[in-house]
DNA sequence: CTGAAAGCGCTTACAG
DNA sequence: CTGAAAGCGCTTACAG
């Protein structure tokens, strides 16, 4: 069934046809109705190729995960759950728009070209990017391409300084830095002064945003930050559950507090310390951060900042069709709130504590 | 850049441009190395749709996850704990194999029309449809399509009756009944006479087949089914926690063991069961079905009936591109074993029991 | 081995 | 208001 077939049912021609899809509205209401009945009646659909070749949009839009150091066949990237929860929202969203969405994931950099090739080949009117490790090489490269590009958790500062603010391009972003900081000055006003971080990746935004809220709070407390209690954690949970194993083993002293920058590596961190005897929070008080869907059903509840990862996504979607849509695009930039939620993982020091 | 821009900078014709895109064997090599140099010097793509309009495939394969009655804003599909794994897997394994993948969540009948234009627009070359409620009109409708299709998790006797057997379709399933059957058969061997059940959707395959497991499964040995403990849950944890509960404050009886149809319902029933003064495994049993990431990590861990997911998605995603590929279709089934994961959940019920 | 040409199924100026 | 025609960017018999 093509829009030929249809024309000659309707007795128009395929201009017609045309028109009455595309909602022309020099159509006069009875050809319109006419040809709508036939359309209707064989169920016919405009071929999307024949369409997007013809320079309509593709109304499909691409939603590609990087994932650079989860390793291939250990953690894939739609268990992690940071990720979930941003693949749930954006389809939903994009659906609801009348959008289908073509995913991919990123585990190399060669799994990179074919994310441009899926713009190079147009099979999709825009897209966003999730994901940790998202290094500037790349992103200069894609917004190089000049398609319309959300970013979702990106330093802006690094954008400006390298001027990609193109009008092609949005920043979703969360207010990591001021939840981040709440959970440390809640830490901080239960009592704690010994308090680690379990850091993410560092060469992320959110990873980078986590940590110096960390570091200046404890400054601006007048507290030290003990690089012992330092721990690198990249987002990961083996790499967590490593670090704070080796902590605890290592004879020193243990903060009475850590806050680690997302739930995945505080559970992880939660599993090294009773393996090690010691209870959370009667002797080690956790924070985490992303309030992911276990972080409220773990013994003890978790303490989180969550981020309103349904709103972002929702923001990128629309944000993403914006740019499709406008001839006038422009650059922009949007900051979504973090707020901490306070369970049972945390409580004052224990006074003998040294 | 067209293939005809490659054409004029290689000096021949965009035929022959076409021919060693698409490796035809009958171009010199001398040819194909100096157009391919151009191709690689401008990052040609060839576009997609123009492709796909003269004949070839799209290379890309749609994902359908199915839940209609996961209400709407409360549980959302990826955020299911079944889904996610899927979703990883089949995006994985299809970028792999070279395939984008269009991703579409149906919550609605409505939403099914989504599906069916997918494949009436010519956006993809095949579909797997994998959720809960597939029932049999929207089945028999999408086979009617005549596009490569694969069901996972779906009651082949249905579709034999049905005379659905169509050469373009494949059906994934899970061994759930003897999945069921092992979990059953390690509660009745640890001394459970009194096992309850939370039951899945029984518009489901997976739904019906764990459910029959545990009937048969007792009645082999000679241990009767009380109605009181069968639980509806529809694989939700809202509606299984509220039976749950009810079943608790009815003031009768309880069970020594409960089996549920899946992991998101046990963790839900022993949610319940603690809000309730009662612990697992001392005073209740519990075991599940999914073996999710969680089931590994809560306090107890809980003992479960793995599926093989990765293996799987995979297996359908190498069945769509092989019915995409092949001129002579065929129907085909198969079958994954699962496999009870005995953790800390389940233990001898109290001799003192009732 | 290779080019000219038809065709895939649309959309959209253009002309009337 | 509407049709004929050109064009989107490919592929593939066809002819040589």
């Amino acid at each position: 069934m093509r829009s030929e077939d249809i024309a000659r049912l309707a007795g128009v021609s395929r201009s017609t046809v045309s028109r009455v899809i595309n909602n022309y509205s020099n159509v006069p209401e009875e050809t319109r109705i006419k040809v709508l009945k036939v359309i209707e009646q064989y169920q016919y659909e405009p071929n999307s190729f024949a369409r997007a070749l013809a320079g309509k949009k593709t109304d499909t839009i691409g939603l590609f995960a990087i994932s650079m150091n989860e390793k291939e066949n250990t953690t894939r990237i739609y268990q992690n759950n940071y990720f979930a929860p941003f693949v749930d929202a954006v389809v939903d969203t994009s659906n609801e728009r009348g959008c289908y969405v073509l995913i991919h994931t990123v585990y190399s950099p060669d799994d990179f070209l074919k994310v441009k090739q899926a713009f190079l080949q147009k099979r999709i009117d825009g897209g966003i990017i999730v994901g940790t490790q998202k290094d500037i090489d790349i992103v200069r490269e894609m917004v190089g391409l000049e398609y319309p590009l959300v970013l979702i958790d990106y330093d802006i500062t690094e954008i400006m300084s390298e001027h990609l603010d193109r009008n092609h391009l949005a920043i979703v972003n969360s207010k990591d830095y001021e939840g981040a900081t709440e959970a440390m000055e809640y830490l901080i006003s239960l009592g704690h002064t010994d308090i680690g971080i379990i850091c993410g990746q560092m060469n992320t935004y959110s990873g980078r945003e986590r940590y110096t809220a960390y570091e200046d709070t404890l400054k601006r407390h007048n507290l030290t930050v003990n690089e012992r209690f330092v721990l690198k954690g990249d987002f990961l949970k083996d790499t967590a559950y490593q670090e704070v194993k080796q902590l605890l083993s290592s004879g020193g002293t243990l903060p009475t507090a850590i806050f680690s920058a997302n739930d995945d590596m505080a559970i992880s961190a939660m599993e090294a310390l009773s393996e090690f005897g010691l209870t959370v929070p009667d002797d080690i008080s956790i924070a985490g951060f992303d309030d992911i869907q276990m972080a409220s059903r773990i013994q003890p509840k978790l303490t989180s900042v969550r981020l309103p990862i349904y709103e972002m996504s929702k923001a990128a979607v629309e944000k993403v069709i914006e740019l499709c849509d406008s001839q006038q695009p422009t650059f922009s930039t949007i900051s979504f709130p973090a707020r901490l939620m306070i369970r049972d993982s945390c409580q004052q020091p224990k006074p003998n504590h040294v």
